[in-house]
DNA sequence: CTGAAAGCGCTAACAT
DNA sequence: ATGTTAGCGCTTTCAG
């Protein structure tokens, strides 16, 4: 492959004018300019993006690393990372996690040494030692979703336990008592939080915690038609089911039609998230919404802020706070209730 | 930041010793070994995969490019490309193109600059021109999906046509004669063969191709939507829809039952990619199923093959064929049509 | 087992 | 407007 050096031989200049076509072309006259770039589509030259990169000390690069590729609601995040990249020019690497505390380690262990100008973490699992390794390189990062091991630092994340708390409450306001949480993986803080929510709102409400209303499932469909099947177990069958995110609560759906139970009459269901498929599954999902493209925007935005104004120095911090809303559909059977109540 | 030469003086020695020390630790003292360790983790020295890069003109690092990552096919794909990357120890990026020929373009250069070892390109919509530039820098490429202007190159491919036409001819023959078709965007290689298979069944068995009968949709949930919206505005409503992707399916499922009509006794629809959520919608949905995960497998296997045994040379070119099959379910009305022709 | 030094391809002063 | 050259941080001969 050719490099700089045969171009600026077989042009008859030096290097720094072939450097200066390619990077600051309004420095050199239009002649020779002309003439270089006819010579590098002659010679199919392509400049080394690792060579520039490491005589500038910078990548124009970013990574965004989630939990699970499977889940659109990443997806979603990652095209507002993307789209907010692409216009400042980087590009950004998109690293698949699996919810894997090691595979997390490992993706930023890498992205440093390919010396990538930014970080944006989703749902981190990593611990105190680990964000302090990050620290110490200088590699400005911002997370979505809080992680408790980080105590100063730029965060876009959404109140969990508030969307939890809505959930749940709604689901009593409209006259459930008993009312199951099928839990996303515990290790994640969200999903703690998503189910205090749920407790809270329990509490708040004189209704028992029974633990065998909580039950654990792997954030994949499969984890929350495992889980509902527990739970349909049970000699005292839930009446309703706050499931912590939408792909679980297809599961769920899943689930509890096999057993030949309707959705809602014989149990509603809550889900979280509010992905697209939502509103197509049967009966429609009612869901706590959080705006995914936006957070991935608003996180992509605060990066390069502090990756401009260099103020990522410890210094400066923005927290940005995202209200859930409820959204409500078929699935939890409010208008039945409604009606009933009315009635 | 840290760099060898930092380590190499504050450990007394070389910075040959420090690059033997995390390349070849074998050949160096255990004493040395262990203190110049004991360094690099005081220093906080994290090596510069830049420079490493450079110096041994490898990165370690492959990409593929899919065309959404709002569906799944493509990320199990990307998962099945991913897994065996990272047991031979390389990383991949995942680009998405958006089914735009220019980003994808864009992406290769830029991909090219970075110096990947090696590249995967899913649906591919470049040019004669595009994938002669990429031939002349040398990249390992490997396809998933045939592109026409690759004529010489390895490939992973599913047969397409077949599956266009296996799915219509199901239709067909459980007693269906108005089969409508849903079509992918066209400008993808593949839409134009699964429409192929459509017409070919069709003629098979000497049913008319009517062209109102035929709607382009944009690959998504709402192209299915709004594709299926306007069949349903013909005078002759289409007694079936074979339709490209099952996203769309679940965008044509969505506009039927919204205008009162059930599915499969008015509509019956078939699906292709047989993506999870495909058994988890009213009705569950009959589709063409490919093996993505398989395919990311194989191509990425296929394109290891190459970079390691360095047979890119234009000589050995493989393709690996897959077959698509149909998976019967209740969207296609199948055991009501028999039913009826048995009585 | 270890060190010295050339080189990977590019950019940016500094000169001219 | 253009050329010369010193790095950027690493790996790897080649010597010892």
């Amino acid at each position: 492959m050719a490099n700089i050096r045969d171009v600026a031989k077989k042009a008859g200049v030096s290097v720094a004018t072939v450097s200066r076509v390619l990077n600051h072309p309004n420095t050199v006259s239009p002649t020779t300019m002309e003439y270089v770039l006819s010579v590098i589509k002659e010679l199919n030259y392509t400049p080394n993006g690792l060579a520039r990169s490491l005589a500038l000390n910078k990548t124009n690069t970013i990574a965004l690393l989630i939990p699970n590729i499977l889940n659109p609601l990443y997806m979603e995040i990652a095209k507002g990372v993307e789209d907010v990249a692409h216009k400042k020019g980087y590009n950004t690497l998109l690293c698949n996690t699996e919810e894997s505390q090691k595979k997390e380690a490992d993706y930023i262990d890498m992205l440093i040494k390919r010396r990538v100008d930014g970080l944006i973490l989703t749902a981190s699992l990593l611990n105190k030692e680990e964000i302090q390794q990050i620290k110490k390189q200088d590699i400005t990062l911002v997370m979505i979703g809080k992680n408790k091991n980080v105590k100063h630092g730029s965060v876009v994340f959404t109140d969990y336990m508030l969307g939890g708390y809505i959930a749940t409450k709604h689901l009593i306001e409209i006259g459930y008592k008993r009312i199951a949480h099928i839990s996303g993986a515990v290790h994640q803080i969200e999903n703690q939080e998503k189910r205090a929510g749920y407790e809270k709102a329990l509490k708040e409400n004189n209704l028992p915690i029974d633990k065998r209303y909580i039950v654990e499932g792997n954030n994949e469909i499969e984890g929350g038609y495992l889980a509902a099947k527990k739970l349909l177990q049970l000699k005292c069958k839930p009446e309703a089911i706050f499931v912590a995110n939408d792909l679980m609560a297809f599961g769920a759906i899943d689930a509890i039609k096999s057993e030949g139970l309707r959705i809602p009459e014989d149990i509603a269901i809550v889900g979280f998230d509010n992905i697209e498929m939502s509103a197509l599954v049967e009966p429609k999902l009612t869901t706590v919404s959080q705006p995914a493209y936006k957070m991935g925007l608003l996180s992509a935005r605060l990066l390069f802020d502090h990756i401009e104004n260099g103020d990522d120095e410890e210094h400066v911090h923005q927290e940005i706070f995202l209200q859930p809303k409820l959204k409500v559909r078929k699935s939890c059977g409010h208008e039945e209730r409604v009606r009933e109540i009315f009635s």
